[in-house]
RNA sequence: GUGCCCGUAGCUCAAUUGGAUAGAGCACCAGCCUUCUAAGCUGGGGGUUACAGGUUCGAUCCCUGUCGGGCACGCCA
């Protein structure tokens, strides 16, 4: 059997009322036959609001036309009954028969069960976490690294084609002031001590590079430090520099007495910071196809390009000694700089270049996942993309809220300029992989995230990670003892499974490939997340109703490929969201 | 001050993007282990969807205003 078998119901009977209403009516282009799922037993198992959107145009009452279209449709296969109710809704019963064959769906397909080709091989780019490479991630790096990857596998899951991008910012200042720090930490380990600038990099991280080199190359790289304070306020030798102006003062000493060597440290830094990101990141089940540096960016003279087309569309002027970018033409609030008096390229110039550069590699749909505090480049961005004559609604910024940790009921603190503060990997080790994943996708993402750390941590029925993975444990342990191959059950007689439970089961695995479908349209994993705890509690309630191993074979066999499916949609919804689906706990 | 986002049960959040009687989980109360994992289940109370108008067959959702909260407003990244 192929997946295109498996049948969907959704677009099933939007065809079927696609004829229906042809052939009483001329249908609007614009008109989107849909379907949805009923909320109640008593309205069947999908409704149809046609009817209701129709009659103003008819110049009939909504439920007159919904018995008309329920007249013109094609029989279908697949239902009991159609009936009006209430304003004019079109409900429509499954029949029993229909949600027991589907059973066979899932245990042929197995770990393809949920996907579909709803996104057509489309080729879509997700650009998520792309934090500076300068210190250890943090916990609001990890909530965009769980949204970005479990998004990414709901749309490969959907149909499209992936690509999962990290955007390295290793060319800015913030690399050189890393640089900086590094370096004055290593001349501390030669015994020559100047105050530490304040605004520099504080963490021990900084440190330990600071000794790595210092062990592989003793004082190659001390050269003439006494130099370091040329062009400072005196005060410098005895306190630490606190201004910007003053720490861009030392980055331009250290570069012109380093030389040639400052590349070394730089790169140094730049290495072993992405390395441990990179790290981090795998061992939170994050992985990346692509990793683009913004140094390519300059280094092929693409983000002078980018300007220089700019320019030849009149979008750019000079003033002040710098180069702006009329951004307001294009809806922005102020216009920005593009270039600065003193020849530099702002970020917003090589963000242009890159954004340009996405969309010469041809995909069909960018999404950004950026941190909320970035919401306010969204004007500018796709104010630039309109003036390349680019199409900005190929380019969709999902912005994501911070996550705030609590620990014993009060808020647990985020982040200090004093490089003390909650990192993701320390994150991880508290709360373990899985909870850490579950709960960052929990939640609208464009919410505000309340991280329990207690409640990830809790071995209980209150923790909704272990809830779902106990329902999965749950379902291994009963086949487990039961013993028989699972590929048997392909071919059960599934007509036992005829309780409201089980028929309520049913009707909600034949939902999970809705529930991707709507995931990765809507760019929303919690739907995910909501769907597994749905699944499980309907599990768990049955678990306790009703016996499995019974001695009537067919029955048993029934049974068992009902609880079978239902691990194999724990096992692939879980997959999706990063989760580890214990087999024992 | 200006712009964007948000306001739903005591708490944390959903609601198929305009659909039917607004749903879950905590917390609270009362029950269920001699039986496939009690990390579980069953039942119960709890709401003027911040407030006031408007749009229509129909609004938590769209529009206007008020109140309250968050974020952003650099030739930083």
């Amino acid at each position: 059997m192929n997946l295109s078998a498996v049948p969907h119901f959704k677009t099933h009977f939007a065809e079927l009322f696609h004829v229906a209403a042809s052939n009483i009516t001329s249908l609007d282009a614009a008109m989107r036959i849909e379907l949805s799922r009923t909320k109640q037993a008593s309205h069947g198992d999908y409704s149809c609001n046609l009817a209701m959107q129709l009659a103003k145009q008819l110049g009939k009452n909504p439920r007159e036309v919904a018995q008309l279209l329920i007249d013109k449709m094609p029989v279908s296969p697949y239902v009991e009954k159609i009936e009006v109710a209430g304003a004019g809704f079109i409900n429509l019963f499954l029949k029993n028969s229909t949600k027991q064959q589907h059973l066979h769906y899932v245990l042929q397909s197995k770990d393809a069960f949920g996907s579909s080709n709803f996104g057509q091989g489309k080729k879509i780019q997700v650009e998520f976490v792309s934090a500076n490479p300068t210190g250890p991630l943090h916990v609001g790096h990890g909530r965009g690294a769980a949204i970005g990857a479990s998004l990414a596998n709901i749309l490969k899951a959907a149909g499209f084609d992936v690509s999962r991008e990290f955007y390295v910012n290793d060319a800015g200042r913030q690399m050189d002031i890393l640089t900086l720090s590094t370096w004055l930490r290593y001349l501390e380990l030669n015994d020559i001590h100047i105050a530490f600038p304040a605004n520099a990099y504080q963490g021990d991280y900084v440190k330990a590079m600071a000794k790595l080199i210092h062990q592989a190359h003793a004082q190659r790289y001390v050269h003439q430090p006494d130099l370091l304070l040329d062009g400072l306020p005196a005060i410098a030798r005895e306190t630490s520099v606190d201004t910007d102006e003053q720490l861009d003062q030392l980055i331009a000493n250290t570069k012109k007495i380093l030389g040639q060597d400052y590349a070394y440290i730089h790169n140094f830094v730049l290495t072993e910071q992405l390395g441990d990101c990179r790290n981090d990141l795998m061992e939170f089940g994050v992985e990346f196809d692509v990793w683009f540096s913004e140094q390519s960016l300059y280094d092929n003279g693409l983000v002078a390009h980018a300007i220089e087309l700019l320019e030849k569309k009149h979008h750019l002027y000079h003033q002040d000694g710098a180069t702006w970018f009329r951004s307001t033409d294009f809806g922005d609030e102020k216009d920005r700089v593009v270039q600065r008096e003193n020849g530099q390229f702002t970020y917003f110039a090589s963000d242009i270049a890159y954004h340009l550069n996405k969309f010469e590699r041809g995909f069909d749909q960018v999404i950004n996942i950026w941190g909320a505090d970035h919401h306010g480049y969204i004007a500018r961005v796709k104010g630039a993309l309109r003036a390349l004559e680019l199409d900005p609604t190929k380019l969709e910024i999902a912005l994501v809220q911070f996550a705030v940790l609590y620990r014993n009921g009060k808020k647990a603190s985020m982040s200090t300029r004093s490089g003390e503060f909650v990192t993701l990997r320390e994150l991880r080790q508290e709360v373990g992989k899985d909870a850490a994943r579950f709960f960052y996708v929990m939640r609208k993402s464009d919410q505000h995230l309340d991280f329990d750390l207690d409640l990830a941590k809790s071995q209980s029925t209150d923790n909704p990670v272990y809830y779902v993975q106990y329902a999965h444990a749950r379902v291994c342990s009963v086949l487990a003892q039961w013993d028989g191959d699972i590929d048997d059950l392909k071919d059960a007689d599934m007509n036992a499974l005829s309780s409201p439970t089980e028929l309520a089961l049913l009707q909600r695995i034949i939902d999970f490939p809705d529930a991707i479908e709507a995931a990765a349209k809507e760019y929303s994993p919690h739907l995910i997340a909501f769907y597994l705890r749905e699944l499980a509690s309907e599990f768990h309630s049955y678990y306790n109703s009703t016996r499995f191993l019974v001695p009537d074979i067919s029955l048993l066999h029934a049974r068992l490929a009902l609880v079978a499916s239902i691990r194999q949609i724990l096992n692939n919804g879980l997959r999706l969201l990063g989760v580890s689906a214990p087999e024992k706990m």
